[in-house]
DNA sequence: AGCACGCCGACT
DNA sequence: GTCGGCGTGCTC
């Protein structure tokens, strides 16, 4: 061997595999490969898609088998960023090559396919085969397109092969990236070109000063939305001495003191070019945006590049318009609302360098970015940084550890921060900043408190809305002002509740609300397994005035209707949602006041402003806080802040609950988040749930139910034989369950969950460890599957 | 995951 | 004796 021998790489195979791989590079491809290149290798007897994680010099050459094919021309990573995937890969315990699969842009996954053709037998036996069968069918579509993907699922295709008709080959799936084909548009004259061309010429025009332009502009405006060509959003608009509207991106405002020591700090360890991470707690109007603004232009300013993280897309679209005057086109959006190709593209522009900023969802944490100086988690507190699907990361929490591996500071926001944040904040880990006062000196409104629990609102009728809203409702709609009624419905379960003293059905190891089974007609506890009948006595004061507790959106809907047949009214939630637009087309309604009540779930309380809306009711705070989870009084503290929060001062705020005396519903009406926060912490310290232990969910699920319920028990079993044995730290760790999901028959599957408390982050591990690997011999037989959820937050 | 190997029971 | 079922283990 010579010099110019071809070294080893490192290499992550997009297979459900633990480790990484060694190949050697043929002297043919020598020049093409590289760290973040996606390569074409030889796995036991089959090829697949595996990433270039390093190269390695000198390595021992053995039993070495070499890579088939380069399947990029430019990387998809750095290299800087791999201990991050293999962090993420060791502590969700997800394999490192699926985790790489599934944060690069979909779309460069499909990186093998499989070809088929008819061998001589095949084609022998295609002519004695029954007209009509489906083996037929499919040899003769062998025939007709060979050394192609039939479709048909892969099973069939299988079995014909083992009968030793066909061959069955894999080929890179060399579906281009670059650039399509160029074409050319130029503008058609006439009105509609006048009408867009206003709109293009200044970027972004306000709905009124179009109107007044455009008479049919609602017609224009709703077209070409409806064709992608304009969007609507909302941003909040300033109105300078004159009384002139002016844009807020357009003007930076002087900072006030609060966001000056806040940017002071920050910019200082920006400075210092270290790892830091800050937890900004600002309430709402305090002016955070305009921090996270002024840090990340700094940044941006020292030649690093940002991130910037949304809870959702909207709120990422909203930062969008904001950065846009500022940047240009120096910034990326990546969420999972762009297409296929769209998100492509700006992966590319990426990691070429040509950003300074992505603004996104949860998945731009993983941009490749190659000189990251910040990173800022707006709203840290929503529950949508954790993916539920594929590695199950925690984006907020993940976040930090990237900033810590890529020296970069880290900036956490909220109104309403997270349990485990507020707890490192005040444990050091994290460095806290309060903005307790809002910039416009505007006070919070006045929060008031209906007990459902009233004889008057037990009356017929009174059940959904209190006789008191109801007057609220109808005052506001006589001086023609707008409504927003908030129902957290968390649709499927029921909800019992004592109508006397308004508590929930409690597990008496878990403290966590039981949920009603339909099949067995009992309520069971999710994280323990224990059940009881129905039964309708409270378990705490006695009376028996148990009832099923639940609505939806849809039935306030029907009810304010009749209520208020002059009323205008429009619902805003998931389903209505899911139909493209439709949310948006609400939203705008509503905006231009052609509604009056508007009913909706969490979706209408996310960072829209409308200055119409002087009532705001919160329906049923009860159905949060009798949710089956150990979160379920942070959440419902976070939501009535956050809703209370979009309320005005000359306007009301009403929350009506069975428990008005829930220390976080109290909390919450006094905008206390620090007596909330103490509270709080006493009960997760008695019970040890996290931020004083952590979690794991094992998930099972098989297509078989009684070789599912078998395989779970028996590994239950097994678990906690196993426990017993770590005679040493054994007592630190807790096996609950195995319990059935509530939605056990869910898409035909059978579901069931075991819970796993430990009192040591790295002692859990450990202990999973063990579990998967015991799991594995169990289950596959028997056709489970077991994914594994660390620090899980929906347990149901 | 997906594939081969190997170990048992039911057949020509 | 062997065909094929499924449990087990490995993939640079």
């Amino acid at each position: 061997l010579n010099d110019e021998a071809p070294r080893s790489l490192r290499i992550a195979v997009a297979v459900p595999v633990k480790d990484t791989y060694h190949y050697l590079v043929p002297e043919s491809l020598s020049s093409k490969i590289g760290p973040g290149r996606r390569v074409l290798v030889p796995f036991k007897n089959r090829r697949v898609t595996g990433y270039i994680l390093e190269k390695l010099e000198g390595e021992n050459r053995e039993g070495l088998k070499e890579i088939l094919e380069v399947l990029d021309s430019e990387p998809l990573f750095h290299e800087k960023i791999v201990p991050f995937f293999e962090w993420i890969a060791e502590y969700y315990m997800h394999p490192i090559g699926q985790v790489i699969q599934s944060v690069l842009p979909g779309g460069l996954n499909k990186g093998t396919i499989r070809i088929v053709s008819l061998t001589k037998k095949g084609m022998d036996i295609l002519n004695r085969l029954p007209p009509d069968s489906e083996e037929r069918e499919i040899l003769s579509w062998i025939k007709k397109y060979p050394r192609k993907g039939p479709p048909w699922p892969y099973e069939k295709i299988r079995s014909l092969h083992s009968n030793g008709w066909l061959i069955i080959e894999e080929a890179a799936d060399k579906r281009h990236i670059g650039p399509l084909l160029q074409k050319f548009v130029r503008p058609k004259s006439g009105i509609q070109f006048k009408f867009l061309e206003t709109i293009f010429q200044s970027d972004s025009m306000m709905l009124s000063d179009l109107k007044t332009k455009f008479s049919n502009s609602s017609y224009l405006i709703r077209k070409w939305t409806q064709k992608g060509i304009l969007e609507l959003y909302s941003m909040p608009v300033y109105k300078n001495p004159a009384g002139e509207i002016m844009f807020r991106s357009q003007v930076p405002l002087k900072l006030y003191k609060q966001q000056k020591v806040a940017l002071t700090y920050i910019q200082d360890y920006l400075d210092k070019g270290t790892f830091s991470t800050w937890l900004l707690h600002g309430v709402t109007g305090s002016g955070k945006t305009e921090v996270y603004n002024r840090a990340i232009e700094y940044a941006i300013k020292q030649g690093r590049q940002a991130i910037f993280l949304a809870p959702e897309i909207s709120l990422a679209s909203y930062m969008e318009a904001l950065f846009k005057p500022r940047l240009g086109n120096r910034i990326a959006i990546y969420h999972s609302g762009l297409s296929q190709r769209e998100r492509i593209d700006q992966w590319l522009r990426m990691v070429r360098g040509d950003v300074d900023l992505v603004i996104g969802a949860r998945s731009a944490l993983f941009a490749p970015l190659f000189k990251l100086g910040l990173i800022v988690v707006d709203e840290e507190y929503d529950p949508s940084y954790k993916q539920e699907q594929g590695p199950r990361y925690q984006a907020r929490d993940a976040a930090v550890m990237r900033a810590k591996m890529e020296n970069t500071v880290v900036i956490l926001g909220s109104g309403t921060p997270s349990v485990q944040s507020f707890h490192n904040a005040t444990q050091g880990k994290y460095h806290l900043i309060t903005m307790s006062d809002r910039v416009d000196q505007r006070p919070l409104p006045i929060v008031e408190i209906i007990d459902m629990k009233s004889e008057d609102n037990k009356e017929i009728g009174n059940e959904m809305l209190s006789s008191k809203l109801k007057g609220y409702i109808d005052q506001n709609m006589d001086a023609g002002d707008q409504s927003i009624l908030f129902l957290n419905r968390r649709g499927f379960h029921r909800v019992f509740i004592c109508r006397s003293c308004g508590q929930s059905i409690r597990c008496p190891n878990c403290e966590v609300a039981l949920t009603h089974h339909f099949p067995e007609d009992r309520l069971i506890c999710h994280y323990c397994g224990y059940y009881s009948g129905i039964h309708f006595k409270c378990n705490r004061c006695g009376h028996e005035d148990l009832r099923a507790y639940g609505f939806g959106t849809e039935k306030l809907e029907h009810e304010l209707k009749v209520l208020f047949p002059k009323a205008r009214i429009a619902r805003l939630d998931t389903d209505i949602s899911r139909k493209k637009g439709q949310a948006i087309r609400i939203l705008k309604r509503f905006s231009e006041h052609e509604i009056d009540i508007l009913v909706g779930t969490q979706m209408i309380t996310k960072g829209y402003d409308f200055p119409m809306v002087t009532l705001v009711g919160v329906i049923a705070a009860d159905l949060s806080l009798a949710f089956p989870d150990f979160r379920a009084a942070e959440r419902t503290f976070q939501i009535i802040t956050q809703v209370a929060g979009r309320g005005k001062k000359e306007g009301k705020v009403i929350i009506q609950t069975f428990n008005p005396d829930h220390y976080a519903i109290k909390a919450a009406t006094r905008h206390d988040y620090f007596s909330f926060f103490e509270e709080e912490k006493k009960l997760r310290r008695q019970l040890v749930y996290p931020p004083f232990s952590y979690l794991a969910c094992l998930r099972f699920q098989g297509n078989n139910k009684d070789k599912t319920v078998e395989a779970v028990h028996r590994l239950g079993k097994e678990i906690k034989e196993m426990l017993k044995k770590w005679s040493k730290r054994g007592n630190e760790i807790q096996v609950l369950g195995p319990v059935e999901a509530p939605l056990s028959r869910l898409r035909g599957k059978f579901r069931w969950q075991i819970l796993i408390k430990s009192k040591g982050a790295s002692l859990l591990h450990l202990f999973l460890e063990g579990v998967e690997e015991m799991a594995r011999k169990i289950l596959k037989s028997r056709g489970v599957h077991l994914t594994i959820d660390i620090d899980p937050y929906q347990m149901i």
